[in-house]
DNA sequence: GTGATTTGTATGACCATCGAACAAATAGGG
DNA sequence: CCCTATTTGTTCGATGGTCATACAAATCAC
């Protein structure tokens, strides 16, 4: 039960309509205040009511009618705020790269720094920290009254995020690191950390491939092969944050180890590295690698993707049958290797999978390119806004 | 998004602190009003107002203080109804049994049917009726005033609930068979349907081994293997409810099919019927069946069940990297499977586990025993009870 | 222009909850 | 046995978010 329920908010993030209606205007970017009437159910005194609310907060601004070519007094148009500002950074093994993200969901400004060796997670800290303050430097210069409100960051591996810490990152090599206390520290920001193919997820939900969906279940393989899942309209947690490992589920006898030592699963079963291999490439791109499966087909390649798919098409199967989900988001690499043989990779799923749980099941591969894990990052932060206004309301609004 | 959001209701279940101490009351089967307060964080005023809502409107009684030995008045006790019934209906390969279960968690009435052999849909629906219909004249025969509130039907299979259809029943040998409307029809009843393991999966986290727990993986295994999944404190659903068909899921490559065609899978490989066999046993209780097992070692027979002791492991395994559950439940004859090597078992979720996802993890076996199926079916009606209080109501509360 | 339609605005009312003040009921100590 | 501290129930006025209503404004179609 909940221990300490305060009188109006639900168990819910939303704790108001306050945050329902600051939810759809960080979603839509730009929406008309009787497109809320319609989406909440409220009347239209209190959205306006609300809606000036948020103005005044300074998260909105109110511009003039757009719609038109319909009967009637056109509807005031709510804007996002385009100076609110979430910072995602993503620390991975050969780069480290920071982007600013405005509340409207524009990216806003890039750095990056290659890394030729890895680099132990201290020292990558401290690149953070001077990247950080490069931008935030950069962002207080401009004219455009940017608001930092914190840092979103994107950890490729098992995070509690409640403590902040790296768990285990195996491709990093970090290992229990509490980089968001001391990222908060150096930067005295609000940081919370992600994982990155949750992130991924979360970014296709809310504006890529599964947009819209409440049942998710998203793959996104690179190096490894990691998993995000929503059920309800709500990113499965686990009660330590670490569910969703859907590349380390086994799905066969076979020997061979994933990057965790855990024979049998998905991830040591469908490798980019394989298919690079076998393809005769190196360090390429997903683009690079999907055209090259795709165009220069050969007996082995073909027989490794196949073999690759079945596994993928197993994995899958397993997943439709334990979440029964709306949409299955396919990212990374796997985008690649189901365009090579999509018919294939049904039948698979039709052999392994419950008719009942199959019949509503759409695959997709990922829609958001390569800012998909930034604006994922910059969700962590916008969410918090969205579900405690108040807190980060810069005038306080007068008593009575 | 919510398409037509009411007011004052939040897109979850419970709608107001009414609905919220309503629940209270119902899993406390009684409570004092000030553990009402605590628990909600309602003030007193607030909660003496909806307690008395409550009471008038015949969900529950307030009787005297109970609690002694503490400084200060004593509190008030609210008890739930001992006079609402919700029914629960079990049709079973072998049997039919109705139970009627009370507001407060007794269970008042015991009717149950042998079948020598398997029925029909058809005929098990009139046989549903004609015992329905002698649980009401039993109760409405009995001066306790009793008040049915509806039935909940335990399906040992995939349903869709929003139809109150059975998909495939493939132990019953029904399929697409629409039993809610038929039953509904004849009885005049609200009817709603659930899956076994879903049913027993919430009625050990409301009152049995996984009391409290919000994320909550659990099997269940009688002649196939079933299961129930709670994530943030809610059930599993799926878009069309087919989710957690935890018996399905594939984890060998070996040929063996379960009841789906499903090769390979948990309920491949984990089997009542050949434990059964290798000790020479046939029709027994769950209970019969593990303490043959434990105190009758034979080399086949543990050799068996050591087998299937790793592949059960593996299953859970993969649903812990998967769900990062709090607690996993172990019922049906898993129980006494778990019991015969509990450590074994614990070495295998060792092995195929990402340790982060483990650490939290408790595994229990079922608590509840052969009620828990009727109580969480009767938590179907109950819930919408809790849910909705005022469609319930009979005095229709005076407008002003 | 006129009417129909849709939306914004202003105002009063409602209702759930809070907060404060007081009464009631208990335990423990002198 | 009375007094105090403590906890809870009760009452009543205040608050605040939302609704409903009436009216004004802005658009389209004719």
């Amino acid at each position: 039960m909940a221990d300490l329920l305060k009188p109006s908010d639900d168990r819910a993030s939303l704790s108001s309509n306050l945050s329902l209606i600051l939810g759809l205007v960080h979603e839509y970017r730009t929406i008309s205040r009787s497109e809320i009437c319609r989406q909440t159910g409220l009347t239209r005194s209190t959205v306006a009511k609300l809606v000036t609310t948020i103005c005044e907060m300074g998260f909105a601004v109110e511009s003039g009618a757009e719609q038109i070519d319909r009967v009637g007094r056109p509807s005031i148009s709510v804007e996002a705020a385009s100076n609110l500002i979430a910072i995602s950074v993503h620390p991975e093994v050969d780069y480290l790269e920071i982007k600013a993200v405005s509340f409207n969901g524009q990216i806003v400004h890039t750095e990056k720094v290659l890394y030729p060796a890895t680099v132990a997670p201290e020292q990558a800290v401290r690149d953070i920290v001077t990247l950080m303050n490069s931008v935030i430097q950069v962002l207080e210069a401009s004219e455009k009254n940017y608001r930092i409100l914190g840092a979103g960051v994107i950890v490729p591996g098992q995070i509690d995020s409640t403590t902040g810490v790296v768990r285990q990152a195996p491709h990093l090599e970090w290992f229990e690191f509490p980089i968001r206390d001391l990222l908060s520290e150096a930067l005295d920001l609000k940081i919370i950390i992600g994982n990155d193919a949750s992130l991924g997820c979360k970014a296709e939900i809310t504006y890529g491939a599964a947009k819209g969906a409440s049942e998710v279940v998203y793959l996104h393989g690179s190096s490894g092969l990691g998993g995000g899942v929503y059920t309800g309209g709500r990113a499965l947690q686990g009660i330590g944050g670490y569910a969703a490992e859907l590349g380390h589920v086994r799905i066969s006898s076979l020997a061979q180890n994933d990057y965790s030592g855990i024979p049998g699963t998905l991830e040591a079963l469908v490798r980019r590295e394989d298919l690079e291999r076998v393809l005769g490439l190196s360090q390429v791109s997903d683009e690079e690698l999907e055209s090259t499966l795709l165009n220069q087909r050969t007996s082995a390649s073909t027989s490794l993707a196949k073999k690759q798919l079945e596994a993928l098409g197993i994995g899958v199967a397993n997943f439709i049958n334990i979440f029964n989900p709306e949409v299955v988001v396919l990212a990374g690499f796997l985008s690649g290797l189901y365009r090579f043989d999509q018919k294939y990779f049904h039948e698979i799923l039709r052999l392994y999978t419950i008719p009942a749980a199959l019949e509503g099941v759409q695959v997709f591969v990922a829609e958001l390119g390569s800012n998909s894990l930034a604006i994922g990052a910059s969700e962590l932060i916008f969410e918090e806004l969205i579900a405690d206004p108040n807190a980060f309301a810069q005038i306080s609004k007068p008593k009575r």
